[in-house]
RNA sequence: UCAGUUGUGCAGAUGGUCGCUGUGCAUUUGUGAUGAAUGCAGAGAGGAAAGUCCGAGCAUCAAAAGAACAGGGUGCUAGUUAACGGCUAGUGGAGGCGACUCUAAGGAUAGUGCAACAGAAAUAGACUGCCCGAAAGGGUGAUGGUGGAAAGGUAGGGUAAGAGCCUACCGGACGGUUGGUGACAAUCGUUGCUCUGUAAACCCCACUCGAUGCAAGAUUAAGUUUGAGCAAAUGUGUGUUCUUUCUCGCUCAACAAAAGUAUCGCUUGAACUUGUUGGCGACAGCAAGUCUGGAUAGAUGACCAUCAAAUACAGAACUCGGCUUACAACACAACUGACAAA
RNA sequence: GCAGAGAUGUCCGAGUGGUUUAAGGUGCAGCCCUGGAAAGGCUGUGUGCAAGAAAUUGCACCAAGAGUUCAAAUCUCUUUCUCUGCG
């Protein structure tokens, strides 16, 4: 099953639609869909560091979310990286990635 | 042994678990159309993929040929190449004890401009000074120490004082001879010698260049569509002007199927590897073999084990040839100098 | 990916070969004006190093590094950073 987002429409849609959870060094966008399933996004930005540093960073985020995270249904995601991202390695990136889960199901049950 | 010069190679490997992107085959399934899923096989970033500094292919600018002007580029010689501002072999110059390295290196006698401050004076007239002379006047470029640059330089002779006025050496200019394809070199002669610097200032000379870049552009769908503005053949046209053959009204907007989309462009190429022939070399010829990324929010990662250690710079975006810049550790070859020993 | 523009003192910004020229504004400090402030007027003011008791003086710096020139913020080359446009 597919689980990237494809289309400019869509993450340019999810920036606009989507619901904003923070940690340090991550920025997660949300926003519902009707299929069974989701679609996640990853944008880093030219400024954070040179192609393969973003390469690097963009691969070790979509490893953690297909392997240690679990990521809920009916649901379509945009990850942000911030400044200081590329600088943490892979288990300092883990933690963080499942803390930002974490930080919005229970936003989402309160 | 120490110090150094030049060139070359490599850019982690092997095994296991999970995962990503194309290709081929098979099966299942679907759309108006391109398809989708599963399995098997096989492939999957660099020496700089970078900077975008040059040169080509390719595409568009309706289609061609030619001339002049404007503008840009290159700049010792010969070769090499599809082409180049690259490369190779040399020449001159600069640096180093040396191996070797660096060099935007045409023209200042085609012309124009600029040269602050200092200095008596900046390309050259005057002033100061020296000498002859009673004076009038004449001789002089040696005195003036400032400047990046001051009337070829040094030494000797010479003179009233001086001066290429004379001589020797060095430098310059002009001409010949020999060698070299040539840049140029060697050598001989003539000439006392007027000759500042700057062309990465304008410029002159020689050679050379159309513009825009794959976000170029093409295809499917509607196109002899509708509307608005401009123009009126003396018009439009790929820097400007012109000649010849030609073409045609031009520009903008609207309408439309996921439409900033889909498919093509897109990867077999001046390709790579090995051998061989020619050439000092760059390179070229011939033979055999190989198929080696093609994404589109953009494909190589995570973990474990072993090797002493795994770590530098860094990620294809149409494709090639160069240049420039970044770069850890290791390995190899040739050569130079110093010291020691034989 | 492709194409283009720029970088000067705290900030804005002129200067495009010449010696005391780093204009001008802004900001900051002091003085005048006022009962007090604002506005206005006058004066001073970049950074680093060295010398000096001090006043002051000298040298270097116009994003960084080389080159051309007697002389470079200015001309040429290389690098770094910032910004803009492109179906």
């Amino acid at each position: 099953m597919e689980h990237r987002l494809r289309k400019n429409n869509q993450f340019n849609y999810i920036y606009k639609k989507g619901e904003k959870t923070h940690t340090d060094n991550l920025t997660l966008f949300a926003v519902k869909s009707k299929y069974e399933s989701y679609k996640i996004g990853f944008s880093i930005s030219k400024k954070l560091g040179k192609a393969h540093e973003r390469n690097l960073l963009k691969r070790r985020m979509r490893e953690i979310s297909r392997k240690f995270v679990s990521i809920p249904s009916f649901c379509n995601f945009v990850v942000l990286a911030k400044e200081n991202a590329p600088k943490l390695d892979f288990v300092e990136l883990k933690e963080e990635m499942i803390k930002l889960f974490e930080k919005y199901e229970n936003k989402k049950h309160s």
